[in-house]
RNA sequence: GGGGGCGUAGUUCAGUUGGUUAGAACGCCGGCCUGUCACGCCGGAGGUCGCGGGUUCGAGUCCCGUCGCUCCCGCCA
């Protein structure tokens, strides 16, 4: 016997005359006493059950399972319900089995706003939800459209461990201990950079995964500890043939949820330029408001602040801000480590109002002109400092001023990445994203004392402001690979004991390959339109890194410790 | 590790200048109702105002601490 003949949202004027079964849970009831009507839901929608009066239906409560069979008949044609796909039809009930009763609930599904942790704490009933049915039936559709894309294309999809080998480079390490030797640990994969790297020595040409990778950092509206990465990786590749396929994998998602996708190829942008005009790597494109460049005409300025900054930039805001409205978008240029902030208000007349013009000489303001009703806002300091404080007053100034064009979508590439970049404190350098990073082409031979302007074939996925992923052509010559170590301070003795396994693949006939990453909780987030990754995963830890739903984490009980040889000191 | 925001009924929220017994809607419970579709009507239950301390004649309201949630910075090769 089967539980129904269709689906709830699936019963049409075609159906009337027949006698069906449905089965599902009471969205809504709507009790008249002598007539009971019932809303009855399932994951493609509602349809109407008539119920005559009987103890059974008076019984019945939200979100009780039960199965209905009877006469579909055609509503009269003042009772159709146009809000509803089913709503020429109901079902005139005969036979009504209560499968599954429920106590009252902790929230109403319908209820917007419910705080977060209570969702996540009785998640189940949130998966009920219109929203959660549609993010993780569209997460489910973009990955399917994704897979089949790299099915056509001739990738293979290849398990890696989640246990492996810790680094303490990176991301922090979730650790795992051994039991069968005490005091030892595995790691779980922050991600399979180095597996599939191996895979391409290994001759699998071309390796795909949506693998799950794990990070012991804080969590955000965009991070979870695990989460999953479209992770691919091609041999005899170049560049270009990995973008080919991040754009192949864009676009057959797009189309796989109706959805117009962007234009190809998606624009590029060195990432000096993205620095430059926009002060961060992962610039949204949807509006321009770009930085402008003055350090050359601030040189001789009688405005000291300008004269003695290495980098004075400014971007145009077009509206003239209040003396209240600077002040708040002062509070926020120090929020990104400015120490001020210089501006000039024209208003509608075209006047300028400004405390620091009387020291700007005419030149200077006429580098700093600006249509009437706009506002120059400046950034004088270390280059790395005028770039996160302009980028961060853009990015504000982006929302705030509704720059946005609703619906907008902005894809592109970011390339031209340094290679290595300087270590904050300490004089060393550090690669800028991985150390498997190749050098560019004409920047193979470098000082290895020196190497600042080694740039990598190294690029980033951006969509409209999140960094989607990365990826990069790989260093697949050892003698390259020693030398990129020995770059950022690691001694070729350090570099055997930790890389050792991929220094001897690189040395038995690796083939040129590269690959990618992308974060495909983030993609999909962006293409359900939420505003954080929580809510296309179906049981996302909160921010703390707890998960309201189990209570986990927990402490362990001794014995459990002490067969992996763990003694537990709390931090004070 | 640092900064901002939030915390009042099961849920979403209101709560005046610090002042009587802390309210509303939805949900829940009981009753009535044969054409509703967010059904309607009548009645009812439901509160550690996150927790602790302080100021005050008096604290949901002010102060300090703490916990939880959240956003951001750091961090995220």
């Amino acid at each position: 016997m089967s539980w129904r003949d269709l689906y709830c949202g699936e019963l049409r004027p075609e159906h009337v005359g027949q006698r069906l079964t449905v089965a599902g849970w009471v969205d809504t009831r709507r009790d008249h006493g002598g007539l009971v009507f019932v809303d009855l839901r399932d994951h493609t929608g509602k349809v109407q059950l008539v119920l005559k009066e009987s103890d059974t239906a008076h019984e019945l409560r939200n979100e009780f399972v039960v199965q209905a069979e009877g006469e579909i008949v055609a509503r009269a044609p003042d009772a159709v319900n146009p809000n509803l796909p089913t709503g020429e039809v109901e079902l005139q009930v005969e036979k009504l089995t209560i499968l599954s009763r429920s106590t009252p609930l902790p929230f109403q599904l319908d209820e917007e706003n419910v705080d977060e942790t209570t969702r996540l704490r009785y998640r189940w009933l949130d998966l009920r939800t219109e929203r959660m049915q549609s993010n993780l039936r569209l997460s489910h559709t973009v990955i399917t459209a994704i897979r089949r894309t790299m099915d056509e294309r001739g990738f293979v999809d290849i398990w890696t461990p989640s246990m492996t080998r810790g680094t303490p480079e990176g991301a922090r390490d979730f650790l795992t201990p051994v039991r069968l030797q005490p005091g030892t640990f595995y790691a779980l994969a922050q991600s399979p950079q180095l597996y599939k790297q191996l895979c391409m020595v290994g001759g699998l040409d071309r390796y795909y995964q949506i693998a799950t990778c794990w990070r012991d950092e804080d969590l955000r509206a965009d991070r979870q500890f695990e989460f999953r990465q479209l992770d691919l990786e091609l041999a005899f590749a170049e560049q270009e043939d990995v973008l080919d396929v991040l754009e192949a994998c864009v676009i057959a998602s797009f189309e796989s949820i109706g959805r117009e996708p962007p234009a190809r190829p998606f624009p590029r942008l060195t990432f000096a330029d993205a620095m430059l005009r926009y002060g961060t790597d992962k610039p949204d494109l949807r509006y321009g408001l770009e930085i402008q460049e003055a350090t050359e005409i601030t040189r001789s300025s009688e405005f000291g602040v300008f004269a003695n900054a290495p980098c004075v930039r400014f971007l145009v805001a077009p509206r003239a801000f209040s003396r209240a409205e600077l002040s708040r978008l002062e509070e926020i240029a120090k929020e990104w480590g400015a120490k001020g902030l210089a501006y000039i208000v024209v208003d509608e007349s075209g006047e300028q109002r400004s405390p620091i013009a009387k020291f700007l000489s005419e030149a200077e303001l006429a580098a700093f002109s600006a249509p009437p009703g706009s506002t120059v806002l400046f950034g004088a300091g270390d280059e790395a400092i005028v770039a996160r404080v302009l980028g961060g007053l853009r990015a504000h100034l982006g929302r705030e001023l509704e720059l946005i064009e609703p619906g907008a979508n902005a894809f592109h590439w970011v390339v031209d990445f340094p290679l290595f970049e300087q270590h904050e404190e300490s004089e060393g350098w550090t690669f800028m994203h991985h150390p498997f990073t190749a050098p560019a082409g004409g920047t193979e031979t470098w000082d290895e004392s020196n190497p600042a302007g080694v740039r990598g074939q190294h690029y980033d996925l951006v969509w409209n402001g999140w960094e989607l992923g990365s990826g990069s052509i790989r260093i697949h010559d050892v003698e390259m690979q020693q030398k990129v170590f020995r770059t950022m301070g690691l001694s070729d003795e350090e570099a055997r004991s930790k890389f050792g396994f991929l220094l001897a693949a690189l040395a038995m006939g690796a083939p040129p390959h590269g690959g990618f990453a992308m974060g495909i909780d983030r993609f999909v987030a962006l293409m359900a339109g939420e505003p954080d990754i929580r809510q296309v995963i179906a049981f996302p830890k909160v921010a703390s890194g707890s998960d309201p739903l189990t209570g986990a984490p927990t402490a362990m009980p001794p014995e459990v410790l002490a067969e992996l040889g763990i003694a537990v000191r709390l931090p004070k």
